[in-house]
DNA sequence: TTTTAATCAGACAATATTATCTGATTATAA
DNA sequence: TTATAATCAGATAATATTGTCTGATTAAAA
């Protein structure tokens, strides 16, 4: 199960991340894409159809088409894709579910959470591709087969 | 949609928390837990049977039974409730959806995702149900026939 | 101009999550 | 002891999310 994005969401981070590796305006066909990050193809295809209709990346159609980064990866931040994909919900929603609380008297609960979540906003709004690249490289790189087997938590 | 935490898993902590409001050792029906907080009233009994076996509530059958907490509110952490339901992977895995990402050549996520993760584990780890109790009674007196309809965010 | 290789659109299928139903069991109270 | 009101167990249904298929369209290259 996806943690706080959906999985969709996180596909689709992962496959921009892919294409702005290739470089800005480098096409790159979703056959590709899909092998090395291991996600379903036509999965992947929809979702960068999807992020491109809103103008995050750039699609060829045709014999050596594909899709690629629209603009500099620094102009493309975290925030884009995730608000993109599944919306800004989690922005604005009580944490423990209760639908009609307006957070004026705030449960212990509340003034934790909403400093979490500002800080989670902070950071994807903070955080631009080329901010990655470098880092996300070696990672994207080694995924190829092992994909499926090792499962490594990110918590330190 | 649910943002951190599964349906189940914010319909057991408000679940709990009405049965902490009642006090520890009132028997109270699903009935009327279901009726209050506007859960489907054979999801929540699940949900609660769920807690019961992992000895967080306890339940009392035949007439005049229900559920009731089991001890003392000062004793049960959200943490316990969200484990019970969602299990810990919240707390292991990677947001962006790497599957055989070590850490180890952290990318720009990493170091903020998993400090908002140890934050967010050590508030519930830290938040008990009697310190919601004043707080959240009022929100839960509030709730009966509106709860479908207002929907106010947590976020300040 | 025809073949080829790609996106794209829309329907369809599988799976996971959320919700409901049926009936058995249990314990209280009449 | 019988009727009643509850949990509980397991099957089933509805919905949302994830994943697949088919074919149309597009553009490059043969
Ligand atoms: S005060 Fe508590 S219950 Fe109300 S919106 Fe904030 S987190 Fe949710
Ligand atoms: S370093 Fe980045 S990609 Fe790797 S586990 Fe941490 S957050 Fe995920």
């Amino acid at each position: 199960m996806a943690i706080i994005f959906s999985k969709k969401c996180e596909y689709g981070i992962q496959g921009v991340l892919y294409l702005a590796l290739k470089g800005i305006g480098t096409v790159t066909p979703v056959e590709e894409i899909a092998e090395h990050l291991q996600i379903p193809r036509e999965f992947i295809s929809k979702i960068l159809q999807e992020l491109t209709s809103k103008k995050i990346i750039g699609s060829k159609k045709g014999k050596n088409g594909g899709f690629f980064l629209a603009k500099s990866p620094a102009k493309i931040k975290l925030y884009d894709i995730v608000i993109a994909i599944d919306g800004d919900a989690i922005f604005g929603q009580c944490v423990l579910g209760f639908p009609n609380c307006s957070g004026d008297y705030p449960c212990p609960v509340h003034d934790n959470w909403s400093k979490l979540i500002k800080e989670t906003y902070a950071m994807l709004n903070a955080q631009t591709l080329d901010q990655f690249k470098d880092k996300v490289s070696l990672k994207i790189q080694n995924l190829g087969a092992k994909k499926k087997n090792v499962k490594v938590r990110p918590a330190n």
